[in-house]
DNA sequence: GATGAATGAGTCTTCATTCAT
DNA sequence: AATGAATGAAGACTCATTCAT
């Protein structure tokens, strides 16, 4: 029985969320102790652990969020009727990767890899980005689908297949661009262009 | 002459060296205490520090290890004369990544993601991840060069541009096959040959 | 409002500096731990760092603490109005470094000799430790000056100098009382009147 | 029975014990790490355990050492048939300790407040401290008896107190020159001077 | 609900000393 | 006699978490 609105609670609780990030951004998941969250929010030691058990609890929610945030603006784009053809669909994630690593002064490319790092040795973490990993699979398995049936792409290979291949050129472009840049969307769609044959880069 | 040999020398940071990462696979960079280190070495902290002036050397150690190594696999196949056409490199290089994943209790994998986690926050990590990237990039180039230059892909885009894209996918593979599994060699070589079109995925 | 006030706050450092300058005058500077002290004080480790940065802040602290207590003691007594003449001066100082000597556990003698070694090798220490002894120096100048304006002693040298020597027979009192004993304020105020001729020795 | 001869084993502890006194008045007794001793003995831990058991007695030896070699040069001063007047012996003495403050690249002066400072908590250094002064103490009576026969010094108080004074001083003296500076012999014979009245400053 | 002082186990690192060669 | 690699106890300090107010 909160004694508080539901409403200034999760207020709190985001204000606390967004202190751990900025923090977390700029230290790391390690590096970070509970007095640089406690101070970043211009909180107390006791507020922060009203809203969150632990420290663990914490990087938990933080990455959780950092990885819901992408997905919600992933996902539209890897769910329409109609897919974009392949050039268009690298262009668009990748230009959602880049501005979203940007944003704010969460650097997403650092908050992914650190992610990654911590989920080794983290099952929830781990967890939590395998299920999102395995949703851009079967959304680009669906879309391989589609360019097959379309005839964008010859039938030749398994859609799973290609799905993979491709979720790995997403997933790359992100480490590339975090440790040593030089790639963007525009240079990711020529280069994805270049590479694939044929005339056939454009749909309609 | 009770003085080491350079030889014994050597010995023994290795074999410090394969315990930390022995200790660095099971928990981590961070998690790992140097006591964890030196009981797994069967060794003493003094002898410990005697090789490796710091938890952080030590760490710097371990990480440029495994880069190297697989570095040391990796660049004969990506400077052939006569480059692999690239389902055969993608296969070639995506084995090397997969066995080495397994082999004698490292997980590489794990130690890549690792030591990018690590990387956004030490300096001296990064330079070493940033280096070995930049050098996957240029060899990537050339071959892509060569490519055009044999016909096996159009020329129509910059080199530097597919080899980015091709940078991405491999290190990629290296996140999916971590995080979610699933994509091996054959599976990563069928399906790039289902992205690229046409019959030309096969040289002479 | 939980926070402390600054009154309990500082009894807080208060109590750790006591308990520090018991353990630094059962063992000295060095050999006693930080652990010494936590146990001295009832506290634990947080406690004393959340008070003291360091060790070495707390050593200078102790030290300064030592030193400004004399201070405080002595100042009056030499920035009379109309100074005391020789052998009173003599028998009062002399008193107060002896009293302090065994005052409350603290070896007032023990403490300075520490000090001085300390300062060897800890410039803000022996900055304290100068600042010190160079303003007893000035306040034995103007005393000495005063001495000649009244014609206790002669007018022949300088102030400065046998302000300097004045000083130097202080200091000395000090040590010889840590270190071998046998001299006491009577002991001083005597010897001293012998060694100046005449009939001189007390002032009116 | 020793395997080299006795010479050359007195020269190895000579060779150690000097490069001790380099390493100690460098850094001071505690921060002074055995290995420093080695490395500036270009010798082998060995080899100067071989000479020397523990820390402790190498430090016991080399304050030893500091402490005698000004005893070699007071002695004979403080030991004349005929005892120097009060000013030229102040001079000759604090001459000795000044320009021994500076030889060979050890500070005398350091090299005493550290002793002292040692002393407080070492009880073998402290025996030899003790009797060095002791011993200067018994010199000064001696010479204190001799002024008062000779007339040079009223006779009206002790000369054990007048001792304990002019022990004072020196021992201040070094305190002063080592903290301060500003008193050199001279600065210190003419403030004895203008301090003890009447014109029987000179012998004679 | 909120505060922040207090806790203390755990961390990295040093260094006097030993002993196999 | 001499070497220096190895030992491991002891040290300073950190920080996630709790709880009296």
């Amino acid at each position: 029985m909160p004694k508080i609105s539901e409403e200034k609670r999760q207020a709190r609780r985001d204000q606390i969320l967004a202190a751990s990030w900025r923090c977390f951004s700029r230290r790391g998941l390690h590096s970070t102790s509970m007095e640089d969250i406690v101070r970043e929010a211009n909180l107390s030691f006791g507020a922060v652990y009203l809203y969150y058990k632990s420290k663990d609890e914490l990087i938990l929610a933080a990455c959780s969020a950092a990885f819901k945030e992408m997905q919600v603006l992933l996902v539209p784009i890897l769910t329409r009727e109609e897919p974009y053809p392949l050039p268009e669909l690298v262009r668009k994630i990748t230009k959602i990767i880049t501005q979203h690593a940007q944003r704010d002064k969460l650097n997403f490319g650092v908050a992914f890899l650190m992610g990654w790092g911590e989920a080794q040795f983290n099952p929830k973490i781990k967890e939590l980005v395998a299920g999102g990993q395995l949703l851009y699979r079967q959304a680009l398995t669906a879309i391989v689908q589609k360019w097959q049936e379309r005839g964008d792409i010859p039938a030749r290979a398994k859609p799973a297949d290609i799905a993979k291949v491709l979720l790995s050129f997403f997933l790359g472009f992100i480490v590339q661009s975090a440790m040593i840049g030089g790639i963007d969307p525009d240079t990711a769609a020529k280069g994805i262009e270049g590479l694939i044959s044929g005339g056939l880069t454009s749909h309609g």
